[in-house]
DNA sequence: GCCAACGTTGGC
DNA sequence: GCCAACGTTGGC
């Protein structure tokens, strides 16, 4: 079975368009214990919805986990993760923010609750919602 | 530009 | 160990 996870990411640092480019990334420099403590539970297979955060504030697409979380090189010492994903599937259309909040159902999303966490686990149910419900992916 | 919600740092 | 000050993220 595998697991859910949003990501979330300023898309001027790092994009999924960009992911869909390369095909697949290293994600890097989290730098937050609860998020850090999260990359500890992917594996292989699960799947990551990629959030846009700034001015977007939007779902974009989905992403693949590659393989569980590894070591992250650190020249201050500190004991970081991160993880290789690939890029999956782009919405047709993003899934705004606004939108999120208005479902009763998602309103536990840490997205709503804890605006500065940045990897954060999702429910298979509210992954559904947000990919079939409110969203629509592309082939 | 402002503010809320954290997280971090450093003095005590 | 506490708390004030400061920094960062991210929505509005």
């Amino acid at each position: 079975m595998p697991s859910y996870w949003l990501l979330k990411t300023e898309p001027s640092t790092y994009s999924f368009d960009q992911l869909q480019a390369e095909r697949q990334t290293l994600w890097n420099g989290i730098r937050n214990y609860q998020a850090r403590n999260y990359l500890r539970d992917f594996k292989k297979g699960d799947f990551a919805l990629i959030y846009h955060s700034g001015k977007e504030k939007a779902v974009v697409g989905i992403a693949k986990v590659l393989d569980q979380a590894i070591h992250e090189p650190d020249p201050d010492g500190g004991d970081w993760l991160q993880v290789k994903i690939a890029s999956h599937r782009k919405f047709k259309k993003p899934v705004p923010l606004q939108n999120i909040k208005t479902l009763p159902e998602l309103k536990n999303l840490p997205l709503l609750k804890q605006s500065r966490l940045s990897v954060m686990p999702i429910g298979e149910k509210e992954f559904n919602i947000l990919t079939q419900t409110l969203g629509e992916v592309c082939d």
